[in-house]
DNA sequence: GTGACGAGTGAATCCTTCA
DNA sequence: TTGAAGGATTCACTCGTCA
């Protein structure tokens, strides 16, 4: 393995240059590769963000903005050619049967899937990584931005792709794997930094790729990353035991790279390593209960000793006299208690006595559950 | 209530058709709409599923399947020439202020996105739907589509949109609502059906489109669905006591959501009210606790961790020590920080422990709410 | 060792009003 | 229009320190 230095008017590969990164500009290296050659392509390109000014935490802290200059473009139509060039490329080297993967947010993410649509290829499905730990927003201002969107598709409508449905399956405790993922972001011991501080603002967590390779492609596949950043997709290509090619332009992360790939250890070493499992999902909130009907606004619930009522109101607050909030902090404040689990402590008064709400949830988590 | 007849060359409106549904091809409908006049729009738009029969051109005409990769182009063209042309009128009669919000899957919303942003529309997230209970993939050769994508826009850059951060925070068990959303699909006795089969294909959960308008919505607002369908905007709106209009080309659609909306009860105002941001809330000075007897100049506040006292002066500001003035300032003062929020920095000593300020705001704006 | 506690941080298009 | 001042705002997780 070694980085491949760019040069003058390189000229086209006949052998591919498997574990190699190509120190270049993605497209002209894409160019020198030969076509229908690869077998998949992940790509996880510049979001665009368009970020304004400083944005500082409650506390005072300053966010670490992404104000890379790679990520820089004059306009939505600059974006789009970048793209399109990039995406036309991917799709030549790519091989009949191939598959595409890309990466992106609402910034452009929708650019994106256009190209890719215009281009020919056939999307197979768009799926959402849900963030098990995002940022908050911090003004209060909008949703919090807690997931990313991957697109994948086939080089055409007749492709006869790769789709590992039984390991995807055996992954999910053998349910059809969704196309909603549950993944931590990228932290801790995962994180590759250079002198302490993170060596790329954007590096994706392992098990997102994991599941991907492991999902469309066979041992011995091979596996192109035209935004190579730190080797995120060889690593785990190394360990899955997928061939790979990089391509990166800034030098500085190409050898980070370099090295965190020779560290790798293939799959039967670090079978036992640690890869981050799923998290759970959010669990059910008050408030699911009153947006799908099961309780109506206006309904009044009362503790099991009918001492206090309360009214739901439409955004699953109560209201009680002069308190409202949640069910929890309304159950406290009534009682003068330091806190209050509202889900067993309120009822519903029906004409077969006082049933407590947590009854509710119970059955709406065995409706809605698979 | 009732159903606006489409008619030849029928005039602008110069007052708004408030609780009407307009039987009219939506952009004919909209082009009779004034200018900034609707202060959202929810549209949930054919989702041209790769040319499944559902595509028709923006004159009328069409759209023949074929799968040659030019023509593919071309009706992914056509698509895109119909959504453009619905996304600005929609754009034009929206308030400088509104927000719209638009559904589909990966089969139109990267279209639809790109379209959105090259209008000028600015995004401000994009929300998955993450259905609780989907349809599987029958023939495991994909990942379960288990999610639909919403995408929330404001009509430019600098609009001030409506967020009701608190009520979205109430809903969401005190924690702030994602930008995932997992809501069941509809069915069972919500689902419309008119003769025991559903009445159409497509039906949106009341569950979605409650939680928009609780979000981006005051009260008397005026929302618009160009593609009305059952009704389900309707029926929400006039739930939260909030008004509407519908357009809708399909005469028997009409029909089931005229019906449908009549039958629909709305909810007193005491229900639909909601926790207020201190953003949005009457503003309550600091001074005003201490001037209606809340708070008895004297009294002692503590941080949470008790590491620093002060005492309410009877102009509202604090002194501690040699510090005095407004509750964020001395608390900012304190911690050497450059800001803080003395609403939830300050607390009372009481019997049951400590208590923020906010609480007492919180009580305060209860009680003299009109 | 072990738990409590505090500090730090992550692809973020992140304020409003009034002079 | 612009700048200054007021004032509202965070979740999950990791790691290091200290009792």
């Amino acid at each position: 393995m070694g980085v491949i230095e760019k040069t003058r008017a390189a000229p086209a590969v006949t052998t591919l240059p498997l574990g190699e990164i190509l120190r270049d500009d993605c497209v002209a290296a894409m160019a020198r590769l030969p076509d229908a050659s690869v077998d998949m392509i992940f790509a996880d390109p510049p979001y665009n963000l368009q970020l304004g000014g400083d944005l500082f935490r409650p506390e005072g802290g300053r966010v670490a903005a992404v104000d890379d200059h790679w990520d820089k473009f004059d306009s939505f139509a600059a974006y789009d050619a970048f793209t399109r060039a990039w995406l036309a490329e991917a799709r030549r080297i790519l091989k009949p049967n191939g598959t595409i993967w890309v990466i992106g947010s609402y910034h452009n993410i929708f650019r994106v899937g256009a190209a890719i649509q215009d281009q020919g290829y056939w999307i197979l499905n768009d799926i959402v990584w849900r963030k098990a730990n995002p940022m908050p927003n911090f003004r209060g201002t909008r949703f919090t931005n807690a997931h990313e969107t991957l697109i994948w598709a086939a080089k055409g409508e007749k492709s006869r792709y790769t789709f590992n449905y039984r390991a995807m399956k055996s992954l999910n405790d053998e349910l059809q794997m969704r196309s909603d993922w549950v993944l931590p972001i990228c932290g801790g011991q995962e994180r590759v930094k250079t002198g302490g501080v993170k060596a790329h603002p954007t590096q994706k967590p392992e098990a997102l790729i994991y599941r991907i390779l492991l999902a469309c492609t066979k041992r011995g596949d091979v596996v192109l990353d035209p935004f190579f950043g730190t080797g995120t997709t060889g690593a785990v290509a190394k360990r899955l035991g997928r061939q790979w090619i990089g391509i990166e332009r800034e030098p500085a992360y190409c050898k980070v790279a370099e090295r965190r790939i020779a560290d790798a250890l293939p799959l039967d070493e670090s079978a036992t390593s640690t890869m981050q499992s799923p998290r759970t999902a959010p669990k059910v909130a008050f408030g699911t209960l009153v947006e799908t009907g099961m309780l109506v606004p206006g309904t009044r619930l009362v503790d099991a000793k009918r001492r206090w009522s309360a009214e739901v109101r439409a955004d699953g607050s109560l209201l009680s006299d002069d308190v409202s909030g949640s069910i929890h902090q309304v159950g406290a404040k009534l009682q003068g208690a330091p806190s209050c689990n509202g889900w067993t402590f309120w009822h519903l008064e029906g004409s077969a006595g006082l049933t407590p709400i947590d009854s509710l949830r119970q059955t709406y988590i065995l409706a809605t559950e698979p």
